[in-house]
DNA sequence: GCTCCTTAGATAGTGTCACTGTTCAATACT
DNA sequence: AGTATTGAACAGTGACACTATCTAAGGAGC
């Protein structure tokens, strides 16, 4: 196909397919002639990724192409396209460095959980970030009051390695490795959420809360697309 | 304090400060004269909180006035608290909505999970948006697979609202639930990252990856190091 | 051959966001 | 008195992710 149909079947402009091709996000097509090029399936996929980078991860454009050159790259264990996945998502927003009271209980509390991690990861200097935080507002940041969260990640961890097909051809296991780090991030992320609105209403407010089985009145429902959860 | 020596203890330019006053986000301090304000420690405290939300949490300034005023508002229930900050945090990015099918795939899971959120959360279609790129990418959606992370998810939720102080001042528990909401969940998803990388070191490659202690050897390594790549 | 359309490629422009800097008049400090 | 600081209004900046325009070269139908 070429360019006006790829922009129709992937619902983007042909301008910002041409900025992808620009910036490396999208390998170009194989020239038919010198004004003309064909884009296969294979280039429908990958801007279905880079939209999904950009749009779940809200990952910079610039980011995505280092992740992506990582997942094309044949050469790249799997163990380091991982680490390149994770800088790309774990990095934090402003430039302040963590304190180096964040560091060290950091470490501790990563040592405290038998985790041992490459010696310059940069997830101990954002996981530092974050702990800088929570002290900095009082809250508690012992290994003991983290242990809630740090084993819900580590099951969700387990899962995640469970899950890439270690034996298939490399480049099905690079791109699950890659949706997997980034995505299923957000799954997490969202189903968080929306398990403490589920949990906050049965403790605090089921009472306000009818629709339960009675004869929901015929009215709502018009722009839920289906019923709400129920 | 007046606004310069309120920069200097933030650590901010007096200039950010001023822009976030006439943002809202910051309420002024206490008119001394009429080029003159007073300000206080509550303001440092907000700075702070300001700075969190925006580095940690990465939410634009409006969305921050958003929280913080839902935070300040007195009358306010707790539950409409945690439902505002959690659709500021919620957001994705892209404006694509959901599919209809992610949005019946999401109620689906919800009602399996026997979650029960309000009827027109956002997170539903929030959460309908990630299974919906799960799905394009191939990756299973059903209730059966995502189940770990549903659990996880709940796990951590419980904990947290566990943690609420309800029975504290209104302003000190509304502080609370918006820096938990959102600083925990920036906590729980560099915790998954640091447990990534740990499993997938104990399973793949504690003997691949020296650099140790011993003299690291010299040799090449040509890219692949485990460079944050950039 | 001759229009008319599409394309690749290069370059420039747009809109948003989060600051950042500038000016001015009114104090405040020394 | 003289310098510095402040609050208020507003213009300017830099990064980012597109988006638009332009040009020359094919290609398609007549």
């Amino acid at each position: 196909m070429r360019i006006s149909e790829l922009a129709r079947q992937s619902g983007l402009p042909v301008a910002t397919i041409k900025f992808y091709l620009r910036e490396g996000l999208l390998p170009p097509g194989t020239p038919i002639s010198r004004t003309q090029a064909e884009y296969s399936d294979a280039h429908l996929e990958r801007l279905r990724l880079i939209r999904a980078l950009r749009d779940i991860a809200d990952l910079p454009v610039a980011t995505v192409g280092t992740v992506l050159a990582a997942v094309d790259d044949e050469e790249l264990p799997l163990l380091d396209l991982l680490g390149v996945t994770q800088t790309a998502v774990a990095g934090l927003k402003g430039s302040a460095p963590a304190t180096e009271a964040g560091v060290v209980l950091a470490a501790e509390l990563l040592a405290g959980l038998d985790w041992t991690l490459t010696e310059d990861s940069p997830l101990v200097d954002s996981l530092a970030r974050v702990l800088d935080v929570l002290h900095g507002e009082g809250e508690p940041v012992d290994a003991e009051s983290l242990r809630p969260w740090a084993e819900a990640a580590r099951a969700v961890a387990e899962v995640e390695m469970d899950h890439i097909p270690v034996e298939a051809p490399r480049a099905e296991a690079a791109h699950t490795v890659a949706v997997g780090t980034v995505i299923y991030g957000e799954l997490l992320t969202q189903l968080r959420l929306a398990a403490q609105e589920a949990v906050s209403l049965e403790r605090f407010g089921p009472e306000v809360r009818p629709a339960e089985e009675g004869a929901e009145a015929p009215a709502a429902e018009e722009s839920a697309g289906t019923r709400p959860a129920e």
